[in-house]
DNA sequence: GCAAAAGTGTTGTCCTTACACCCATGC
DNA sequence: GCATGGGTGTAAGGACAACACTTTTGC
């Protein structure tokens, strides 16, 4: 407790009384959320940027982030500047990590709130006009404004191990996928190989697969079953859940 | 980006030229750290909390915690908290999580960085009776103050997960440790028991303790062999370290 | 000599890995 | 009919889980 806030405030008990007092004595920092949005397409794992409007960071890419309203949640302004880059609610979001570097922002001491987002790029093509938005591919990102690329690696790396803890992934995907999507979703995310039996085994024996009996269409070769993910049944039972251990 | 800032900012291309008057438009708030601190002794893991020094929280307990001072980052705040607390440096430390609800603080929105710590009680004595500050058992703790049993609870799991993809357990114990405090050690942690001859494989396994040559002593029975942990080794190779997965 | 914990190996089970052939479709 | 990927089973090796007896010390 800082020295001054409490002794303004003191009682012979040596309790504080006056909470708000105490509060209003603290200094105050400037808030933002940053959302690094992963989606996937073309068998390659992308993320979601836009042109940094700031002219010390002319020409670079930015995360999508705004401040923190006040009164608001973080996940709360995480989802809003979801909604408003895609359009969509519902989107896989998670809190990653907090950045207080009190040179990161050239304003001035700010601190941001990075959160992980999955959605499929498919469903979420409607207003990504409007701004100087685009998906990039994660090798091809170089340099970026702010700590953002920072942000960027620590988040991809969360990705890499918590996908291997739960079926985050389902969330990149079309609402049907074939196994061989669904392989080479993990292949993107995990930058490795992996064997086509061992894997198909691996996923029916979680038994989280519903078949729907559909097929794939308009492929050169022969087509694939079509699956959907079993969320309920996940939910309901995530012990079964066993870490993909590639 | 807010509108109103963006606006008073603009040029003719659109970029934002003056980043300090576009950081004071935003929102500020204040923000603290609280420091979730475990300890382990008489074979039970213990958390270090302070009696709360607001008239609303009367009686109850709180974390450690204090605001972030203007310009500090965030990891040093929560080291400078340990330091004012147990006068320790050098001590475990990492951030599990941000907590943003509006309601969490009676005095106004105040976001707080939770971190975890983890040291060894007998080490660090020293300073600890200057408040009151107590070692408590994890299960006797019903009700703190703010959300902070939530916190404590969430970097508990944090610690209950962590502990197995990381050898943090050594930072609980003294240097010098024999196996049966060890397997005690993740025995609290996991809140589970092991079979003793599969714990000692496991660790021998990997091959990160230095027998000291040491026994216990005063012990009525048997004493054990004191080991200690192999930390250079360690970060040089962490790759050995294999998931502990009881 | 007795209580209490230290120390030590083996076996069965299960999961993981590596690996090769036939099948269905589009062209 | 050929190119492309879909679909399937098995065997070997490695990790994990279960389990009991002898040893050393303090008292």
């Amino acid at each position: 407790m800082p020295k001054t806030a409490v002794k303004e405030n003191e009682k012979k008990d040596g309790l504080i009384k006056d909470v708000q007092k105490l509060v209003s004595s603290y200094p105050r920092v400037p808030i933002t959320v940053d959302c690094v949005i992963f989606g996937f397409n073309d068998n390659e794992l992308k993320v979601l940027l836009i042109r940094s409007d700031l002219e010390v960071y002319k020409g670079k890419w930015s995360l999508l982030g705004d401040f923190s309203g006040d009164n608001e949640e973080l996940d709360g302004a995480a989802k809003r500047v979801l909604k408003q880059r895609t359009g969509m609610d519902g989107v896989y979001l998670e809190q990653v990590k907090t950045f207080s570097h009190p040179k990161r922002h050239p304003g001035g001491r700010v601190l941001t709130v990075a959160y992980c987002s999955l959605l499929n790029i498919e469903h979420h093509q409607l207003k990504i006009t409007e701004n100087e938005l685009h998906w990039h591919t994660l090798n091809g990102i170089k340099e970026m404004a702010f700590d953002h690329k920072n942000i960027l690696d620590e988040c991809y790396a969360w990705l890499q191990k918590r996908i291997q803890e739960h079926p985050l992934g389902f969330n990149l995907l079309p609402d049907k996928f074939s196994l061989r999507e669904l392989q080479n979703l993990y292949e993107a995310i995990l930058d490795i190989k992996l064997d086509r039996r061992n894997f198909r085994k691996k996923f029916f024996s979680m038994d989280f697969l519903i078949d729907t009996g559909e097929m794939e269409d308009d492929v050169p070769h022969r087509p694939g079953k079509l699956y959907k993910f079993n969320f309920q049944k996940y939910e309901k039972n995530k012990r079964k859940w066993m870490g993909i251990d590639f």
